[in-house]
DNA sequence: CCGGAAGCGTAGCCGGTGCTACGCTTGCAC
DNA sequence: GTGCAAGCGTAGCACCGGCTACGCTTCCGG
């Protein structure tokens, strides 16, 4: 164990966070599109995103180097089992956390953005006692 | 208005949220050190975030750029009206999610953390409503 | 008053996430 | 079976936010 001079504070895991959010983001688009038209473009996910299909691409690409997905030139676009693993927690987290802030009286539109910036930033812990708040409504 | 074919969703507020997070955790960062000892140094900065004096100061420089806060070489850093008044509102905002989750029950740690990666994606209207919460508990 | 430690600035590197411009592939309509 | 629109890929640019390496400033103790 290193000394670790204490102060140092939580921002670092904040910082962490904002790595792996847009994985999260995509993955979970990804599923998303699958489920509704039977497979996932590039253009789908550049619509998605309000972005271009360059960036679109380029994201695609650190994605499959990082084992979360599969495509080929003018393929579509597949989740492995690992990204499937993924978009499922985010998918679930994503839905706690929607229907926690229905359940605490926020409006369906508004829930529906905040739910988008906040469910990458909830602990487990959290994430729990938001479950059983909306369960106990 | 132009058209903007409807599609092309929140996920554009989500991204531009980001571009402004960094900004207001520096903000309300050097608002904390000049209350806490009087004035902030970039050092003070690196410690609080855990990076390198050469990041703070490159962020320094940005933050600057767009009249958030003053400096000049080898004296502290200060806040400029704009930036006293992000900081202000930061403080508010960030204070009002903590003492929400911790009137749900989050434990105090958690609650320390959570809120630093939450406090930027809550809408006004959410904002109202976990205020409420918390005093109606 | 001067030496060294702490603080600060600059150059230059990397990777991420946006973009425009341009050209190739694919697939469908005719 | 050809031509065109939609989709896709690549090159190259910009900015952000990390870093190491290196050298200058400041300020305090002796």
């Amino acid at each position: 164990m290193p000394v670790s001079k204490q102060p140092r504070n939580q921002h670092v895991r904040t910082r962490r966070d904002h790595a792996t959010e847009l994985a999260e983001d995509y993955v979970e688009a990804i599923d998303d599109i699958e489920r509704e038209k039977g497979e996932c473009r590039v253009t789908d996910l550049a619509r998605q995103f309000g972005v271009t299909h360059v960036t679109v691409n380029r994201t695609v690409s650190r994605l499959q180097r990082d084992g979360l997905v599969e495509t080929q030139p003018y393929a579509p676009v597949t989740l492995t089992r690992r990204g499937q693993r993924l978009a499922d927690q985010s998918r679930k987290r994503h839905e706690v956390v929607l229907q926690f802030l229905l359940a605490l009286g926020v409006s369906e539109e508004t829930a529906r953005v905040d739910a988008e910036g906040i469910e990458h930033h909830v602990s487990d812990e959290t994430l729990r006692i938001m479950q059983q708040f909306t369960a106990s409504q």
